[in-house]
RNA sequence: CGGGGUGUAGCGCAGUCCGGUAGCGCGCUUGCUUUGGGAGCAAGAUGUCGGGGGUUCGAAUCCCUCCACCCCGACCA
């Protein structure tokens, strides 16, 4: 490929609306051009990239058996309502009407339609396992698209769908599938990490996410350095931090403290550490009729540690909280505690409550919490002689960096990162509720054990960039990079050796199996390599007439910028060493 | 969905308060010079001032309304 007849404008500033680093490099770089919030076009440079990741996807994928598949963007509203999906996905699953009024949905995912086929196409269990896979365009509509390619409305995902006669075999489907995810993010060349997620309803441990560490992440990862513990902070479990419960030594005084709602800013006021602070939430659980009306409301108080975070998705595995909660509101918290949020604790409030405590707080003692009175809490706390014991006491908090890890094996780190891949064991949710069942060796009826895997293909290009750039731009691992390598001809216009030579090497890159670009613009050096670097291109072959007289030309380095001069004639061997030697 | 903000040339912005017929930088076109880190000079082209309605002799500017986009939160996983 030559520069000059291929299309791409880079920009020195960033459109205005761009929020995060990945995208506005992208757009800089000319890759992505955004068409409405969280739509983009992709522009040559991005599809080499996006072209080269499905590649690699393909390649594990069929090696371990999958056999790839291509469904329908507008599936039948029928499918859908069939498991329900039609009314539960909401507004994020965006609906279409046919010129005859009959209704579709533009797939955000792809449960129905696969298990749809496999319930028509995969009759025995000699057929079995079988694993189908797509890569396709989804459509979810976000209420808040943002960070560019990496939560957009519009994107490429990778989804696959495994069809086994036991969960046994489930199971063997699904490592295998791990096994591949490791092998396709390991030659895609990013630093990332398996973690175990949360499994929902469907419950047992497979479900693991795979994500790319990067500081700008939405999500956190807990992870111990010395083990192979490593969890997404919705499921990663939080020990109690005290060994039991230590004995009342200060006595219960309701201390004036006006002003101070915060655990923190009383516990400054009151010059106690945080850690002696427990921090008091309120949540609701609504009961309905039959008409969706409320019928019932029963207030909680959960109880973490003030320097502690509650954690939503483990508060509700609660039985009574598991059909659903919401924040209480401050009319009922009123109402219940006799004074305003800020002020509020387990001891004596007005109406009863149901109390749950995390477990480092039901082992605290001589602990400050709000003594229901705005401007009041009460210091020196201790349960069985101040309070009931709690009636619930339930992992209910984030871990937090320092914690004991859950495998006994030292403490828990946290980085930040962006998930690119799911795999998931699903049962036979899909398969029951859509009656999709295969006669087994005896003869009977049974429903597919079935698993799902995701990959978010343009997710990973916003991915790869948020963990690699600097001030100049772009860092691609060579994997991915639109071109792995540029020959730089300086002065091509006007000088015949260097058009010469840097097409001799640009020809002898090619012919070695590297994706290169020959950029004969005839633009000044500064805008040539300001160019490159911003697209991230990994190598660069630089060829001048000033190099050429000394018998040089320049090969350097994106990463590090290292810079090698070579003679020419070792300049193309040298660089398709480094690139083997990169691509593993 | 609630709160806040912004819409002016391909991109970044000024002009809006105080109404008088549209500007700067980058980019683009042409020419000359220049040529190893985003060149210089000269001459150009490009605008429904987000849309609609209103006030006014006159609206980017004032009023009403709709829309789009961004931020924070909530929601979702």
């Amino acid at each position: 490929m030559r520069a000059s007849q291929f299309h791409f404008n880079t920009l020195k500033e960033a459109p205005a609306d761009a929020d995060a680093v990945s995208q506005k490099l992208m757009l800089r770089a000319g890759m992505i051009r955004k068409v409405a919030a969280g739509i983009y076009d992709y522009m040559p440079l991005a599809l080499r990239s996006i072209r080269k990741i499905e590649a690699i996807i393909r390649d594990e994928l069929n090696r371990a058996g999958a056999l790839e598949i291509s469904m329908p963007l507008v599936q039948p509203a029928e499918l859908w309502q069939e498991t329900g999906r039609w009314n539960k996905m909401g507004q994020e699953m965006l609906r279409l009407r046919d010129r005859h009024g009959r209704d579709f949905a533009f797939q955000p995912t792809s449960e129905e339609a696969v298990t749809d086929i496999a319930r028509q196409e995969l009759k025995s269990y000699r057929q079995l396992p079988c694993n189908f896979y797509q890569i396709q365009t989804k459509f979810r509509d976000e209420r808040r698209p943002r960070f560019g390619l990496m939560r957009g409305r519009e994107f490429t995902m990778k989804d696959g769908y495994s069809f086994d006669r036991s969960a046994e075999a489930a199971g063997k489907s699904y490592d295998a599938m791990y096994a591949a995810y490791c092998n396709i993010f390991d030659r895609i060349g990013l630093v990332y990490r398996a973690v175990a997620a949360d499994t929902g309803a469907i419950g047992g441990d497979r479900s693991h996410e795979f994500q790319v560490i990067a500081d700008t992440g939405e999500d956190a990862l807990v992870y111990c350095p010395d083990s192979d513990y490593a969890a997404n902070i919705e499921l990663a479990e939080a020990l109690p931090l005290l060994p039991a419960r230590g004995s009342a030594v200060a006595k219960l005084v309701r201390t004036a403290t006006p002003g101070m709602e915060a655990c923190n800013a009383v516990a400054e006021f009151l010059g106690a550490p945080l850690t002696t602070t427990v921090k008091s939430l309120v949540l609701a659980s609504d009961e309905f009729d039959d008409a969706g009306h409320i019928v019932a409301t029963t207030l909680w108080l959960l109880l973490v540690r003030g320097d502690h975070e509650l954690n939503e998705v483990k508060a509700s595995k609660i039985e009574g909280l598991n059909a659903g909660f919401r924040f209480a509101s401050e009319t009922e918290i009123v109402g219940h505690f006799g004074c305003k949020p800020g002020y509020l604790g387990p001891i004596a409030p007005c109406k009863p409550v149901r109390v749950v405590a995390d477990r480092t707080v039901a082992s605290m003692f001589d602990f400050i919490c709000g003594a229901n009175a705005e401007g009041y809490h009460y210091t020196g706390a201790n349960w069985g002689r101040d309070l009931p014991k709690p009636e619930i006491v339930a992992d209910i908090r984030n871990a937090a960096v320092g914690d004991p890890s859950p495998d006994g094996k030292g403490t828990l780190a946290i980085n930040r990162g962006i998930e690119v891949g799911h795999v998931f064991y699903l049962g036979d949710k899909y398969s029951r509720a859509m009656n999709a069942s295969f006669l087994d060796i005896d003869g009977k009826p049974r429903f597919f054990e079935m698993g799902c895997y995701g990959i978010g293909v343009t997710r990973i290009l916003g991915a790869a960039i948020e963990q690699n750039n600097d001030e100049r731009g772009i860092l691609w691992p060579a994997a991915i990079a639109p071109f792995e390598a540029v020959v730089c001809a300086v002065g091509w216009g006007k000088s015949e050796s260097v058009r010469l030579e840097s097409t001799r090497l640009y020809e002898a890159l090619r012919e070695a199996g590297v994706d290169v670009i020959l950029d004969d613009r005839d633009e000044r050096p500064g805008a040539m390599f300001a160019d490159w670097e911003l697209i991230g291109v990994p190598f660069r072959l630089t060829v001048g007439e000033r190099g050429l007289k000394e018998g040089i030309v320049e090969v350097q380095l994106r990463q590090g910028g290292e810079q090698v001069k070579l003679i020419p004639a070792e300049a193309a061997g040298y660089l398709v060493g480094l690139l083997r030697h990169t691509l593993r």
